[in-house]
DNA sequence: TCGTAATCGAGACGGTACGTCAAGTCTTGAA
DNA sequence: TTCAAGACTTGACGTACCGTCTCGATTACGA
């Protein structure tokens, strides 16, 4: 996964292996001990062992920097893997995000959507390297399911990652609620019971729980 | 609306009136134009005309002042208004929501959203003077339905409201794409396929639309 | 004597008296500790006990400062001070920058220098605070000689500030030769001898010496 | 005339002809378009189209390059010919120094006097280089004087050297005069009247001018 | 009518972080 | 060993802005 904005050059002193992970990592660190606020560009540079300029060098912008950090921390490169029935992928998909976020204090994404807000490198950071993956995933998905002849053609990927992220990212940022079955089951069931055919595969789809 | 964090005292020179509505106008204005980051308490003061102090006295901090400002540009009090049936108080009410937030760029969101992160005076406020509003009128529509028989007795209203307002949250922070009609179809359809009883009261629901 | 570049408003909270002294106060130390390079903003505003910014408020720049705490360290109103032959106000003053000057290191001033180049506030400051109080005094020592009949009408001031400074400048500067009596006697035979009418008062001016 | 600090090695690969005017030349630019602060040892490799590591081959540092350059620019080896007489040969020398400094800005020289203040190996290469040949010039004139008769046995070297040069430097770095006939004739006579013994030769030396 | 109390605009205050710049050193592959 | 290129650490610069404090002036109410 590529995490920088920019190709480092071919010619001169070649950049220290290891430096970018080093940054990313104290990045992460100092997002979970202080959050986005208290959370500075010299700190990051100093845990990581690395000159400051070697992090601008690297990322343009406390923003970009706090952004890719995230990305890299809560990438999942396949989300929506083939599971044999869509019902299976999705619910194998919504495992690993609940997973993912539900051990996290809210705190962190509201950071990370106000990083990726304010700077528009960060946000071109973002989309490209943790929105569209998961996207490309879950049309993937919404392919299989349409061969298999469980989704009906038409179905529109972009309504049905709205539908499936949407509530999950909702509760991350509003709720006081955690991010229990009952969410999943709900969206599972809308999803298919709006686009589905009403044909399922012979794969026995558990009626709830990861 | 209470905007404020707290109350005038009661003795001594009143507070100069209107002065509250400018400071949220100008607060309102530079969300607008620069987004959280790109936005100090200097410059909403001066285009308020009024003293840095005289902000601090109404609101304890940016992060407060910035929810309060949002909350009262995007304040809809009962926003899921009884018109006879459960698919038309929801139509209705994702069609206000459309309005409000499809007119706007996106990146105040992700911004009210940090703020609300990042302070939790300020997260009180926003929920209590923006999301509870939202929520109960939801639920108040739930119970409607429930009593008309539209929706099952078992309807979990907080599930409900993330399906409801998860999607569009979604796709105002990452979505490149508008707020349309297709994405509310999907929503209604949706919450009535997984929550409904099957019947529906007889007043007409207009297939698509504000 | 003014020392910062502009003066302060009048309205609003006064700013903090003795800042201004401490300020010049730390950085005078700093210079004869360190010099101007080695000599930082930060350091200075520590030991004045005051922020950063109550520095940059006074003085635009490093370098202005640096020439202000300078001329406010080797300040003397009236250096060719009237003491009743024009011999007499030369050797007076000539004392007096000799005593000053001879007893700091010589880096002091070609950092003084420095900071006068590069920076046209620093230089304004210089001229109006340092530069021009001398070339006044002597300039009013001069027009008491010509009274006097010591000096010929024609005298140029700028030409006899120069034969008095210069070889002082010049000493410091490049030799490796202390500031003395030798020097001294040279200089006033030179303008004497350059400008005089051959006529002299009749208090007595030793051949030499303080 | 030596300009770098050290002597090459005499193995391995030879160092590229023309480097160390390059960089003198481009070095020379820099100081008179920004001065000594907005000169970097970047940009100055850049423009000599050479790389930095080059730079420092041969000069230690940024103050011993700026003398180097400087001495380099403003060499001029014998500056006190012999004219075949004292006055004709301060005329001389100081109609060179006239043209030399007049034609440049005052601050070149607040920087380079910087530059040696603040480096001791730049002081040394300085002294080495400028001050010394011009003493020297100056001392072997003092002394053909003396041979002629036209200056005393016992006349100081240093100081007429200060006597000439001060009132030189004083101008360049604080007036805002011109360096003209005047300056250059009160000079000349202020010395010849302190130190002279009242022969002249019979050369016959033109009341002023070039 | 006067004092008390809280307001007003203005702006200084200490502090902290930002992002930039430059110095001088180190490391690459090629010559 | 040099070369050009460019990474590296270090550290200061000057700016911005937060939230607090302080000034003189103003405005109400209550004794």
């Amino acid at each position: 996964m590529q995490t920088s904005w920019e190709e480092p050059p071919e010619r001169g002193r070649p950049r220290r292996s290891g430096a970018d992970e080093a940054i990313l990592k104290a990045s992460r660190e100092l997002m979970f001990e202080h959050g986005y606020a208290g959370f500075s560009m010299d700190e990051v540079a100093s845990r990581a062992g690395v000159g400051r300029q070697s992090v601008y060098r690297r990322w343009p912008s406390k923003a970009a920097l706090v952004v890719a950090s995230m990305t890299w921390t809560f990438d999942s490169p396949d989300v929506f893997k083939d599971t044999g029935s869509f019902e299976g992928d999705l619910r194998a998909g919504l495992a690993i995000m609940r997973d993912l976020y539900g051990q996290s204090s809210t705190d962190i994404f509201g950071d990370v959507y106000f990083a990726m807000a304010s700077d528009s490198a960060a946000r071109e950071l973002f989309n490209r390297n943790y929105v569209a993956p998961r996207r490309e995933s879950l049309a993937r998905a919404i392919e299989r399911a349409i061969a298999r002849g469980e989704l009906r053609e038409e179905t529109d990927a972009v309504i049905v990652s709205d539908m499936v992220s949407g509530p999950f990212l909702y509760r991350i940022l509003i709720g006081d609620y955690e991010l229990n079955d009952s969410l999943v089951n709900a969206i599972v069931e809308g999803v298919i019971k709006v686009f589905g055919t009403g044909q399922t595969t012979d794969v026995v789809t558990p009626p709830s729980g990861t």
